[in-house]
RNA sequence: GGAGAAAUGGCAGAGUGGUCGAAUGCGGCGGUCUUGAAAACCGUUGUCCGUUCCGCGGACCGGGGGUUCGAAUCCCUCUUUCUCCGCCA
């Protein structure tokens, strides 16, 4: 959510620059701002009419206590009519400021200057790519086979329990998905940032703090009985932990990570791209998430891309490194790079990481501030986020591109995770 | 799930209808003292909105609603916490 006061004072340039996430803001900022101008004048109206009754409301009481009753009386029924007046001010600065919400919480967040123009992921620009794309026999299987072949991921199971895109994992499989957990886990560790381990249910208030909610309920499973959404990434309930937080500068950055399983509904999904594991309705993922000084944030987004980049080439993984374009980036980010790896069998990209900074589009909807030092007035921190990584397309493309004769192979840096080498 | 009690500033904790944005203690910040530090002493110390912005006005004592000329204080409701009972990994 911007704020109003950026807004007001920079309407043009937000028109101007959400033309690149193919939004047209001209008619939205200009109710925004004739409601605001609304709000204002309503409650300087309404703030008078309080203070006049504040005061008379200490003379009756003085009155009163000198046995004046007559008097207090008339000043009583003088207070009535203010009353009414309040009444009504402060019931259409209600309706004004639902109104002005509901626009607020439509604006995009700006995109940053160096988001690429586009309308979609084909316009999105790779910035960087490494690992080579291995040469695989004439027979190789795509992961869904080699799943069934060696018995480590059963979809039909899951199919039975649940539903489809919710798969067990058997045996060696389980284990990889644990290994993988704990390894992402313990480099992020390593890199500095603190493990959380949240709740996988997070309440409307969190939900709209980070920008799930209003608008894109239809993503997340909700509970309907207690209001409650399952969490769609760890974002959700790891960022909110600095809800309505004021913070001074000096605890910048703020480094978190956490494991947790996701869950999406990913309604409108269909075809071959949601077969085997490349898109599920319950997936595991790290993440890890930052909260900075705004004006470290883009060095801190740098820092992030460079620890991801630091697992994928880990797993001897081919990658490439995409900036999104306007027309793909999300609703709350300013500036998301994805992360692919190759799954050499499908002969497919995959995302397996989405790193963001949301500037303090999320900061002003979470109210996570700051001070600086020896400062009084608050600002908005910056809050970042990125996958480190998300499991199943990591084990697709691992099991996909290691794959021989003997069996599928594992990556050296597992090893001492998974306890074996080779699947088979 | 049932019965009862409670929710106040960073923390602890007073305040039961007006003089309360809120005593006091701790913590934080600034100063005096000191070679430096500690101790002691003095001062200071919430957030948000509006504005004619050295000033002034308004809101906030878990959330929402109500009673009243006036609410941290009374009433209703929701949430959370604690105690007891029940159930349970």
């Amino acid at each position: 959510m911007l704020t109003l006061r950026f807004i007001q004072e920079n309407r043009d340039f937000i028109i101007e620059r959400l033309k690149i996430k193919n939004f047209d803001a001209t008619k939205i900022t200009g109710q925004i701002l004739a409601l605001d101008k609304e709000r204002r004048s309503t409650q300087a109206a309404m703030d008078d009419h309080k203070a006049e009754l504040n005061k008379l409301s200490k003379e009756i009481g003085k009155l009163f206590k000198n046995g004046k009753v007559e008097e207090a009386t008339k000043v009583k029924e003088k207070n009535a009519q203010i009353k009414e007046n309040i009444k009504e001010q402060s019931e259409s600065l209600n309706k004004i400021e639902e109104q002005l919400n509901l626009l607020l919480v439509q604006l995009p967040n700006i995109p940053h200057e160096s988001v690429p123009p586009g309308k979609g992921e084909q316009d999105n620009v790779e910035i960087k790519s490494g690992g080579t794309k291995p040469e695989l026999a004439q027979d190789a299987l795509p992961h869904w086979d080699l799943a069934k072949k060696y018995d480590i991921i059963d979809f039909e199971l899951g199919n039975k329990i649940t539903g489809s895109g919710f798969p067990v994992y058997k045996g060696k499989g389980a284990k990889l998905q644990r290994a993988l957990i704990n390894y992402f886990l313990d480099k992020a560790i390593e890199a500095g940032y603190h493990e959380v381990l949240p709740p996988l249910m997070v309440n409307e208030d969190s939900g709209f703090g980070t920008g799930q909610l209003p608008d894109k309920e239809g993503q997340m499973y909700h509970v309907a009985l207690d209001n409650l959404y399952l969490i769609p990434t760890a974002e959700v309930p790891v960022t909110n932990i600095y809800r309505n937080k004021i913070l001074s500068a000096k605890d910048f950055p703020i480094r978190m990570t956490a494991y947790t399983p996701c869950f999406r509904r990913e309604a409108g999904s269909y075809g071959k791209d949601v077969r085997g594991l490349n898109r599920l309705h319950q997936f595991d993922k790290v993440e890890i998430v930052q909260i900075q000084h705004p004006d470290k944030s883009y060095e801190t987004l740098q820092e992030m891309l460079n620890h991801v980049e630091s697992l994928v080439k880990s797993l001897n993984l081919p990658y490439r490194i995409l900036k999104l374009c306007g027309g793909d980036i999300s609703f709350t980010s300013a500036l998301t790079y994805d992360f692919e790896v190759y799954s050499a069998a499908q002969q497919k990209w995959l995302e397996v990481s989405s790193v963001s900074n949301f500037e303090a589009f999320q900061a002003n909807r979470l109210k996570l501030r700051f001070k600086e030092e020896g400062e009084k007035k608050t600002k908005l921190a910056h809050t970042l986020n990125g996958s480190a990584l998300a499991l199943p397309r990591i084990l697709a493309a691992l099991l996909e591109n290691n794959q021989s004769a003997e069996g599928v192979v594992i990556p050296e840096v597992l090893r001492p995770y998974t306890g074996f080498d080779i699947i088979d």
